[in-house]
This record gives C-alpha cells, sequence and structure tokens, in this order.
DNA sequence: CTAAAAGAACAGACTTGTCTGTTTGTTTTT
DNA sequence: AAAAACAAACAGACAAGTCTGTTCTTTTAG
C-alpha cells in the first residue's frame, strides 16, 4: 500500500491539530508522530511551523468553500442561494469537530508580527466578505449592495463565533432570522 | 512613595501584556520584570498562571463594565440607553490599545481542559448576554425580549470582533444601523 | 534483466532557548 | 521580631530547528 505524499500528510494532520488544540499548543513534534514523517522530511517542505501554518489557513479555508460552494450550487437562483451561507454554518456547527472559525482562533493566538499567516488570514476575510457582496449583487436587488453586503458578512461571523463560544445553536437561529430580513428588504 | 500592593501591580501588569500581545505569548518572567515584582513574592499571591489569567479576566471585565455602566448612565431612559452599548464599542475601538474582545481572544488560545478560566469566560458572557435583556426589558417594548436581546447581543459581538480583525470601523457602523432597526421594531 | 546510482523519506540525537514553578536565603517594612 | 517582599539559582518539561546517518524506492545504464 502506497502512503500519500508526505506534504499532504503533514498539511492534513496539522489542520487537525492546530483546529482541535491551538496553533502555539500544537508542536511540531506531535505533528510529526501523528503523522508518521520524520522531522528531516518535513524541512524539506516546509521552512518553518509558520509556513506550515499558512499551509493550514489555506487548507482549511478550501474545504470550506467547496461545502459553501455546494451548498450554494444546491439552491435555486435568488434569496435562497443567499441564505445558503447560513445553512452552512449550521452544517459547519453540527459537525463534531466544530471549534468555530479557525481565522479567528489563530489571530488571537499568534503575533502581528507573523506576517505570512496575518496576510493570510486577513485576505481570506476579505475574500469572503467579496463573496457575500457577489452574491448578494447576483441574487438581490438592494439599494446598496455594499450595505447589505456589510450586514450580512457580520451576521455570519457572529453566528459562527457565538455558537462557538456558547457551544449552543441559539447564535445561528437568531442570525438566520435576521439574515431573512435583511434580504427581504434588500 | 509608596508602591502599591504587588497583587494589583502583577494583575494590571498581566492584563496589558496579556491583551497586547496574548496569554501564551506572554511569560511569566516577562510579568515579573514589568512589574517589579518577584517571583517567589508572586507565587505568594498566586498558585500558578492560571489563577492570573483569571484575575486577567475579571479584572478587563471590570473596567469595561465600568465603562459601560457610564455611557448607559449618561443617557436617558428608552432607545439610547440602549444603543449606548454600540456607543461603547466605539469608544472602545478609539482607544489605542484595542485588541478586540480579550475573553475571545483567550478562548483561542487555552485548552478546553483550563476549567477556572473557561468558566470564567462563559460566565462574563452569560452575564453580558443578560445584562443587554435586563437594558431591553428596562428600556423597550419588545413583543419577545429575548430574541431582541440575542439580536443585540450578537450584534454587539460582531462590531467588537470585525472591527479588530479588519482594525476598521465600518462593521460597528454596520452594526450600529441593525441596532437601530432591532430597537425601533421592538 | 539486472545492478548501480540518485533521490526521497526515515530515525533520532542534539542544540539552543523558553516556559512554569520551586527552593533557599537575604533584605525591607511594619 | 514577625511578616512580606526580594534576589537568584535551580529543576524539569517542552519548543523549534539542525545534523548525521540509514533505509527504501525509483530511475538509469550496461
Amino acid at each position: 500500500m502506497k502512503r500519500r505524499p508526505v506534504k499532504e500528510r503533514i498539511v492534513e494532520t496539522a489542520s487537525e491539530l492546530f483546529y482541535k488544540n491551538g496553533y502555539n499548543r500544537t508542536g511540531i513534534n506531535e505533528i510529526l508522530e501523528k503523522s508518521g514523517v520524520a522531522k528531516a522530511s518535513m524541512y524539506q517542505h516546509f521552512r518553518s511551523k509558520e509556513e506550515i501554518g499558512v499551509e493550514y489557513l489555506k487548507h482549511m479555508d478550501m474545504e470550506a468553500n467547496l461545502k459553501l460552494t455546494e451548498r450554494i450550487n444546491s439552491q435555486p437562483s435568488g434569496k435562497a442561494k443567499v441564505l445558503a451561507i447560513i445553512e452552512h454554518v449550521a452544517d459547519f456547527f453540527e459537525s463534531d469537530s466544530f471549534r468555530g472559525c479557525w481565522s479567528l482562533n489563530t489571530i488571537a493566538e499568534i503575533s502581528q508580527d507573523d506576517k505570512l499567516m496575518m496576510d493570510e488570514i486577513i485576505q481570506q476575510k476579505r475574500a469572503m466578505k467579496a463573496w457575500v457582496q457577489r452574491l448578494v449583487e447576483e441574487n438581490l436587488n438592494p439599494k446598496n449592495s455594499l450595505e447589505t453586503a456589510n450586514r450580512l458578512y457580520i451576521l455570519y461571523e457572529a453566528a459562527l463565533m457565538e455558537a462557538r463560544v456558547f457551544n449552543e445553536k441559539w447564535p445561528i437561529e437568531t442570525a438566520r432570522a435576521m439574515f431573512q430580513e435583511v434580504i427581504e428588504k434588500g
């Protein structure tokens, strides 16, 4: 049986551990043990832990974007496609590994000087905000698409964050109700 | 000149450092240097770093609650008192040390097993949510005070979080606008 | 078809530094 | 003189990253 490439194994193992236990609380050695990769091999692919951290952020982002895309594609054009954002959060919450937003978790841990990771996080947040705005423009007819997108975006973020903090579902329900009103009025 | 009590000096120094640089990235020794306290003295007052962490959370909470109380008291009864919550966030954002919510920053860093700190954080969040609900009940006449409070609460949290992530003011403005609509409709 | 060469990946000891927390003993304050 | 605070060495765990050498797999050449 052939094992998967080293780089993939590292990123996947690191992603699990970073997301579950945090970036700072997860050591290189633990990642190496769990992924069955030798240290020297790892440092062939990554110059530093921070580089693995960036790949972790990208990996999580990609997976989430795939799922969100599916959710959106499964809906007819119009309001339903926008609402899919909140349904996506609800799905995410139901998964047993749910620990909120990887970006927000990570940003709280690292130094502002960790440029590589900071830039990736900000970029992901801006991309998500832009995505929401695109969805709004394509599926709603709001007077002010930026304002509408801003509202939906902070509701999305709040749902994700608060569901994690309380480990309860109500923030998602609350956000969903507000989402619907913003969409209706749009 | 008489110095302030050791315990206070530690909590205040730790609070600055924990909030600015993060809990995990701030070592005991740095706190001791900056506060001018000897290690042995410190361990007379605290059994562990985690205990200092709890005091940090309480300290930040108290300071913020004082300011929010002032803000609320300076407003006439009615909608203005509820809106004071968002004005409080705006104030907080303007302060140059602003780094978002200390609780949410900390929860991302620590293990779920750190009972002392986790409990303090959850308790603070529940207390804030209860405070919002009390304000709603005393100053508005909503059909459903819990639902209204939930909405205002997640908007408050979103404003705090997103203003920090982007280091931009728009999330607060967006939240303020939504706040007003929730209040009007209530 | 086989054997040598090359390139990955593996194993793990080691360096350097950081961290929390302990201990012992001295100085300051009250 | 008793209590509090100080100073500094120490212990032990753990971190990231380096280095040496071994094993396995694939490529290449005769």
